[in-house]
DNA sequence: CATGAATGAGATTTCATTCAT
DNA sequence: GATGAATGAAATCTCATTCAT
């Protein structure tokens, strides 16, 4: 019974998953303006009206898909064990290897991580709420990890809210260029990955080489 | 005869920017898609038909604030002008200085910097070019100002496309967070720009506190 | 199976043909332009969208009209085997014939024959090459069973063309008098097919009398 | 005084006609409802309200021009004098005459003579009764020349409001043939007022060759 | 569960005409 | 008389969603 039962379940999930793939591509294709939930289903081979058993409606479908997205991603990082960092050498090593993870999240998700980027924000102001959460938990994760590092002596003292906003962006763009707009396509992703942990150490380090305070500035 | 013809000129160009106005804000506060044209000439007081007298539709006049905007904020770091940097010190001193102007010519527009973070990709794949072709000038010049800084000894070898584009990054980010979400709003715009150079600056020195080359991590 | 689909199949073509008709009556009573879909649909008894699922729109609707028609007289025409004509006597009679079928076809059509002769050419030049290609079509299978005729020694030698163009035109303007204003009403279809017969046969004898060669005349 | 007013007005009218002028070749490039306002005065140089200084609107305009035309077809037939006409050699060289007149201003008068074949009937029902009108007179004039013809000997017995109609049909055919659609180019003018009178004249000859009763024909 | 025909709200856009200057 | 900016009514068409079969 529990086995029919679940076969059954699997069944209606595998279509489930065909439609979200197909609405992806779509998606991807024409945005999510232009594109019509006609296409989505001619994708799989289903009637209009099918869609209507299995999602409340397109808009409805593409926050399912910006959920899963956002949950991989914060997943991700936060399924990352940092074990015992005691050293800026462990750090480097352990900040690479989340820097791949995410990398190997996004590359095997292209077509997703291209609609997050480009328009999330420009489908409808409910889903602002879900995306400010998951850059927020980011962000919060991101700040406490530099708290803790300065508290370990491994980090410099700073705005560690700013640092972490800035580290953020720094992925964010890159991965948008490589990823959504394909430019620095001839990069290697563990180039891109070093070349970001090199940043954020550099950033962090108590004595920059010809940094001035403030004041003596003007 | 000149003179009246700029009078009606004038006058014509104050309908218009006036227009532009009223869209601005209609998109931020709708978004592209829901905002309609008849939200745009109410606001203005002026009649449906009017509105395609001054532009040929509701994309092309996106379009149009999309440019002006994109033309800004190039033409805000195009026109600064570096002078004689031949210390890190006086780097650190220009690269603060045209941040706090790009800060100002953020502050200034924060709408339409709102709806360009928002939403100018899932408009139309038109604007894509448009939007590219901003971001390619703006990493070419970066990618040509690090490579110059380079040869005069004030920053270290590295990937200086893949700098440009983390410098781009966090800037955007952070913009991002203070301006169109309200994050960060408590941080003064000078911190915020002391953070931004200073991570800059750091991130271009030839040694890293801690860091090994690749070889080693493993 | 089939049956299921040719059922269905049947019932689209019933609710098409029904918004079919309906439309020769609104464009016959309002005329193209004046005609609106909403017109259409509400004789129908459906929704304004369901136009737009049998028809692409109001001008392909009406070349879609348009060409059933033309394909109507074409094919009356064409259809029409003059079997072995070998005398005036059995040419007078064939002619007679196929006059009473075009007859017959225009009068079971009158609303878009009418439709026909009073706009055809108006509503969007696309529609001409529709036209004219019927009408080269008609054109081209007199000119040819003129010359026919005349081989067989039952016309007289003239410029085919011409009489065929002349007697499109008699025929023409004489069902536009019947059909579509209403004058000629009186007269009995055989009355009338009778004296384009009659004049076409009178047309193309060899002497006429009274008749001069051209030098003459001045 | 009257010198200047006349010169006045005189200059009025040649605004008018420019007009006038222009409106014929917009309407007849696009066709009547294609046509916009602005296209016209935009050939002519004048602003879009000076139009309504010379016309009513579009449509009154367009009634102009069809009054025009019409007046000028019927007048041209009407000014015919057939003088003494007691012979059909005579009728002959008369109808070649008036053929010819009208052949004339039918080339004199290209554009506006397609439109009105065109389209006349398809602008607004208004003109409809202008257009009947100017048909009736024409059918009128030539029944009763039939008519006269017949007592003095010259044609058959028949109903001569058909054959009056039959002729105009010949006649309209041809025109819109060679003038409209440019087919019949490489045809003379005096060949085909030529076949067009044959064919008037063998038409109304009393025995037609091998033409039988309608009773023998069954 | 699946189908797919039907729905219908509503936004964009056009252009003849007006009228203040 | 001339201008030309402004008007605004109105019609087409789209497509997410529903629901009877």
């Amino acid at each position: 019974m529990t086995t029919k039962e679940q076969r059954r379940k699997s069944k209606r999930d595998k279509r489930r998953d065909a439609m979200k793939q197909a609405a992806i591509e779509v998606f991807f294709e024409h945005g999510y303006h232009a594109a019509k939930v006609s296409q989505i289903v001619e994708r799989v081979g289903v009637a209009q009206g099918t869609f209507y058993l299995y999602f409340e409606g397109k808009q409805q479908l593409f926050g399912e898909l910006l959920s899963d997205f956002l949950e991989l991603v914060v997943t991700t990082v936060a399924n990352w064990d940092p074990g015992e960092i005691d050293s800026r050498r462990v750090l480097q090593r352990e900040l690479t290897r989340v820097g791949m993870s995410l990398t190997e999240v996004f590359l095997d998700n292209r077509k997703i991580t291209a609609i997050f980027f480009r328009e999330s924000l420009a489908v409808a102001p409910e889903f602002n709420t879900l995306i400010r959460h998951a850059y927020e938990t980011l962000l919060a994760m991101l700040t406490d990890f530099n708290r803790i590092l300065h508290r370990r002596g491994l980090i410099a003292e700073m705005d560690f809210r700013i640092l972490a906003t800035m580290t953020v962006g720094m992925v964010e763009r890159v991965i948008v260029e490589r990823i959504v707009h394909d430019t620095l396509e001839e990069k290697e992703p563990r180039a891109i990955v070093d070349h970001l942990v090199m940043h954020y150490l550099a950033g962090t380090t108590d004595d920059i080489e010809g940094f001035v305070a403030e004041e003596e500035l003007k």
